[in-house]
RNA sequence: GGAGGCGUCGCUUAGUGGUCUAGAGCGCACGCUUGGAAAGCGUGUAUACCGCAAGGUAUCGAGCGUUCGAAUCGCUCCGCCUCCGCCA
């Protein structure tokens, strides 16, 4: 959510920011809400400053007096409910439409149509060269007897996967070793909730546009697609001391993803499934660009170097316009090679909001002047399991059909530095 | 799942339809006092929205309702506490 202040003085701004993104939004539609919503209100409000003002007359009034005025102000109820109702629909359109204004994206972020748009600023790591012909991971972890994808067909339907053997320990030892490593660069860590209200998902901005790629349980909760989601919701409505910013937290949490949107995309293996584990960083700071932007940036090389670390051949991207969510200024995608595809995959991506997502969710702070302000908000993948096995499978395995363990991971798999056939 | 209690200004709390533009105490800030401090005394002590401003409006967990008028009455929801049941 923008300022409607900054909306009215800035509609050419919005409008250039829907079109960047490919988004349709209609300002105009939005300002004509917007002066019938303060025209409505200010009425409103005249007649309650009447009627509050004659209320004090009523406790005096005795007699005929006390009658007249109690008269004036039946007939004055009627004309502030007929108000008061008609301000109710405008406020339903102004609050839509209101959800619906796209955040401003940042100068830096290329003009495109699409994925295929975004813009590679980085390369990282030797592709591997085989000399024997390289299997899939599929192909891998079921030979290594470590996943099986007919069976987690066959209890968890379409996109289901189980994890087994070295396998199961793999992705643990992932887990483990990222929080291990994110807590050394600062950040709290957590595991957060992925049942979740629908406020949270309102204020991050899923809802209302991503409804569709959202599992719903009952009593209107939803599973999250990402702890960034709870992680947000944990500071809402709150005003933080200075002094406690920025926050900066590690979120471990299952997510849930219905992939409504992609269903002939990536149907085997582990690159797409419904439900997955996802490390995520999650930064509040103070509302300044400048600060938005190094966060920005240490978030993502965070991110880098934990990939670096387990020596995966990797690029980054700089997302195009299209390619950005509603609230997102500027956004980069981290993608891990996968030689069988011939293509780098995305792994995760690093992205902040200006005060979109706080503004949504209420989330202030006192600046060093007394004054409350919304605080900026950043998130960026840690790691996510099991997709990041892809990679791990594909660019590790051995001529015999064993995959290499790299070396960072050996200590959280109990020593073991390959996985190899029974 | 059943029964009951509760949710008021940072904290503790008063308040059961108009005199509440919510009172008190604590805390905090400033001032007086003091060699300095404590105590004492005094003053102040939210947020949001509309408006150029003067000013106005809203907010007593949230929403809806009754009423000319709601912290106060009714309904729904959320949260907390106690007891019973069930489960890990």
């Amino acid at each position: 959510m923008l300022d409607i202040k900054f909306i009215r003085e800035n509609k050419e701004l919005v409008k250039e920011a829907a079109r960047k993104k490919r988004v349709e939004f209609d300002v105009e539609k939005l300002l004509k809400a917007d002066d019938k919503r303060r025209e409505l209100l200010s009425k409103i409000e005249e007649k309650r400053a009447e009627q509050n003002g004659a209320n004090k007359e009523i406790i005096k009034a005795v007699g005929p007096e006390r009658s007249n005025i109690l008269e004036r102000m039946k007939f004055l109820k009627q004309e502030l409910v007929t108000l008061e109702d008609e301000h109710k629909k405008v406020m339903v359109e102004w609050q839509i439409l209101m959800l619906a204004v796209p955040n401003i994206p940042d100068i830096s972020v290329p003009e495109g149509e699409s994925d295929a748009d975004n813009k590679e600023v980085k390369k990282w790591g030797t592709l591997p060269e085989f000399s024997f012909q390289p299997k899939s991971h599929i192909e891998i972890m079921t030979l290594l007897d470590i996943a099986d994808f007919e069976r987690g067909v066959k209890v968890a339907g379409f996109r289901g996967y189980f994890l087994k053997n070295q396998g199961a320990m793999l992705e643990m030892a992932i887990w483990q070793y990222a929080q291990k490593f994110f807590m050394e660069k600062g950040l709290e860590p957590f595991i957060a909730p992925s049942m979740v209200k629908r406020e949270s998902l309102l204020g991050t901005g899923f809802l209302p546009q991503s409804e569709d790629d959202l599992y719903k349980v009952q009593d209107d909760k939803y599973l999250a697609g990402t702890a960034e989601v709870a992680m947000m919701g944990y500071h809402m409505n709150e005003v933080i001391a200075k002094e406690k910013l920025p926050k900066k937290y590690v979120a471990f949490s299952p997510c849930f993803r219905r992939e409504i949107g992609s269903y002939s995309k990536d149907v085997k293996g582990l690159i797409r499934v419904h439900e997955f584990f996802k490390v995520e960083q999650v930064v509040l700071c103070e509302a300044s660009h400048e600060e938005s932007v190094k966060w920005h940036e240490w978030l993502h090389r965070n991110t880098e170097e934990f990939v670096e670390s387990l020596n995966i051949p990797y690029h980054t991207v700089i997302n195009c316009g299209s390619d950005l969510g509603l609230g997102q200024v500027k956004k980069y995608d981290i993608e891990l090679w996968v030689p069988l595809e011939n293509t780098y995959r995305e792994i995760g991506s690093t992205s902040y909001f200006h005060d979109f997502q706080t503004r949504r969710l209420n989330i202030r702070y006192k600046d060093a002047l007394g004054k409350t302000q919304y605080a900026h908000s950043l998130n960026a993948t840690a790691i996510a399991t099991p997709r990041i096995l892809v990679s791990l499978m594909e660019n590790f395995q051995q001529a015999d059909g064993s995959v290499k363990i790299p070396e960072a991971l050996i200590p959280y798999m109990n020593g073991l530095s390959e996985i190899k056939a029974k």
